[in-house]
DNA sequence: CGAAGGCTTGATAGACCTCAAACACAGTGG
DNA sequence: CCACTGTGTTTGAGGTCTATCAAGCCTTCG
């Protein structure tokens, strides 16, 4: 790792991303590439931060796959979101104080860290960057929101579609899949950890689904034959992840 | 109504509210009470917002109980979230433009709206108020992650005890409330459809948790004889509210 | 007094879970 | 090269939680 002659090229993508989100003018930008990062290399299934603990800085996803979850004492586990590049997955620590749930990988993961002093620090001189950062936090909030109606009223099936629908537009968001394929980064338990199902249960509906057409699973890549149907299927509408703001500005 | 002679009474309770998280200088207090507010009064079941609006101001909840929902193609209604009197249930509506879902009245209503460029001026004057707000919104993801959390896998019996203690925590913290008693304003069926239960079955297991001791409910007066009983059936753990920073600062 | 909304009860069905075991595949080491 | 292990997937059987349908009851309120 050379954290050095990395940190230009990461802030890149945190730029990239704020720019989805608003036009930044030449200061802003500056300040968002003067930011202090070091970078962090985690293998799979590890913790990045644990529940509980009070971060001093916040992590931007580079590469990789991971979500935040919490144990409950009676062993079982929640997913109660997932990252993906792009991410900045404990942006709440920063008024938050105590972490409460755990965020940990699930693939082989690099990210960038910013002390929050930093942060605050450039929000304190360029306000509208602590406004889109807010944003963010709003968005994320949105997506709980969705995963929540999902669990609580939507079947297996539609749950399961549900979710191949969003990681695709999450993963086509940063360029890490076409309009039909991607590779998926979770295991069926995580999966059922995810959307409050069993292992048993995702695998059977996993092959209902295939067996209906509307996924094809080689391997860990999924393929999605006609996106139209699956998201029929999810009933799924984009219009939570807040996504398209560059495109419809016409980016 | 009269709005012009209640906005400072109304401003008021925000003040009461942004204080029990961090101390507020005499500046920023005027800045709050300089806000100006108009207050409407909703009947009960009654949308304040809708699915779909781009609302232009936000709201603050003077009395009176309410949820954010969101129906179905199907037809079932999912609640995401429940707000009380202090909360301010649409500021994410201040950066992420058309709601996602939709805020009404469950009980007769009042609250104070407060125009987005008011709040924004604010926020621009003083900084420190508008990461308050934040920590709101983050604080409000918070428990939308332990809802998440108790509908993917806690039992019935659990989730229903677990928004029994969280009412009672919330309600207590803006006096509508002492340890053991307060009015629950939800019916069966509208705790169905914040858990992701069916009436009949919120009916059932409300009988057993009274059958238990762990509950009594006259009328839609709740109370609750033993706390540590039923907050250790719900595995509840207060701390995803954040709610107790103004009492160890010692307030 | 009738109507409406909420609560309660019974019976039945289905979605999903748990337990248990077998299978597939990749990586490891002898 | 081949057992060997570990992780992930698949299958089967049985059980339980929760939904659905349908009806009756109670309280409130006009």
């Amino acid at each position: 790792m050379a954290p050095a002659s990395r940190a230009p090229r990461d802030a890149g993508l945190l730029l990239r991303k704020l720019e989805s989100i608003a036009d930044l003018s030449e200061d802003e930008k500056q300040a968002i590439t003067g930011l202090p990062m070091t970078v962090r290399a985690f293998g799979p299934d590890t913790d990045i931060v644990q529940d509980g603990e009070r971060p001093t800085e916040s992590c931007l996803v580079l590469d990789g796959f991971g979500c935040g979850y919490k144990l409950l004492p009676s062993g079982k586990r929640q997913i109660v979101s997932v990252f993906v590049p792009g991410d900045i997955p404990d942006l709440q620590s920063l008024y938050l104080g105590a972490l409460d749930h755990s965020l940990g990988t699930l693939v082989p993961t690099r990210a960038a860290f910013v002390s929050h002093h930093s942060l605050r620090d450039m929000m304190r001189h360029h306000p509208r960057l602590g406004e889109i950062l807010w944003r963010e936090t709003l968005i994320d909030a949105a997506i709980l929101r969705e995963w929540l109606i999902g669990i609580g009223r939507r079947s297996a099936h539609a749950r399961i579609a549900h979710l191949l629908c969003e990681l695709r537009m999450r993963f086509a968001a940063v360029g890490l899949s076409d309009d039909r394929r991607y590779d998926l980064p979770m295991t069926q338990a995580e999966i059922g950890d995810a959307l409050g199902l069993s292992t048993v249960h995702v695998n059977r509906v996993l092959q209902d689904l295939r067996a209906a057409g509307l996924i094809v699973l080689h391997g860990s890549t999924l393929t999605i034959p006609n996106r139209t149907a699956l998201e029929h299927a999810a009933g799924f509408d984009a219009a939570y992840l807040h996504q398209n703001n560059a495109e419809r500005r016409g980016a």
